[in-house]
DNA sequence: TTAATAATTGAAAGTTTGTTCAAGTGTTAG
DNA sequence: CTAACACTTGAACAAACTTTCAATTATTAA
């Protein structure tokens, strides 16, 4: 954070453009927490494996062979980051997938990818 | 890794389930891998900055106030996972987002954010 | 060729993240 | 109440990440 004030090559029209039209950083900064939490491949197989039905701590720890601990954690932060919601059903906590538009969003990085994949 | 085995709470069916239609592990990493990407503040910022066109290095680090270094050691990994483009004019390097299906993923992400802020 | 500019790169430092292990809740059944 | 079960939590440690600083490459102009 030095150089930065330096006018060198600066494009200021391009710059002034970027800047006033700029998204809200509170907004971004959320943006990149919210995409920092599904961008893990532990908490991505979770959702994955959530898509089809709800699904307990110990059934995820089963699918993904993980301990029930490492699963635990995790879902702490799909819950925290709402994108996961949980049931109590007795002594047993059923998760789902929190909404639908994650899902979507899911989706669409899905795809992206097996686009990818088949090129 | 260690109670994985032990059949303990599991319910059969719903694992049984989930296993079976579970997406392919090598694109929920690759998933994982490129929602990682855009899923850092700075580099969402760069993105951000590059939807009203393309800028250079030295544009980017004049919007972001970042050193130069830090704006392309971020350029390198957003241009390795093909977030991001670059075309050489002389000595300058104008960076534009790499294609319309990022931009709909990001206006997505976004788009959820600012809903949840407005809640 | 030499000097200057735009950008990249490697190494180091400080921070964050993910998993494990051990201990702690909260709920139900006996 | 007590015991067992499903799950959560805190501390600790290793692996990964982000930025800085210094050195390097690539291009152009003199």
């Amino acid at each position: 954070m030095k150089d930065v004030c330096e006018v060198r090559c600066i494009h200021e029209e391009n710059v002034q453009r970027a800047q006033s039209a700029r998204t809200d950083d509170g907004v971004l900064e959320e943006a990149a927490a919210l995409l920092g939490v599904i961008s893990d491949p532990t908490r991505l197989k979770i959702m994955d494996a959530l898509r089809l039905g709800e699904l307990c701590v110990c059934d995820l720890a089963a699918v993904l062979k993980m301990s029930i601990s490492a699963i635990s954690h995790q879902l702490r932060l799909l819950r925290t980051a709402r994108l996961v919601r949980g049931r109590r059903a007795g002594k047993v906590i059923f998760y789902t997938i929190h909404d639908e538009h994650i899902e979507k969003l899911m989706d669409m990085a899905l795809d992206h990818c097996r686009q990818r994949c088949g090129e």
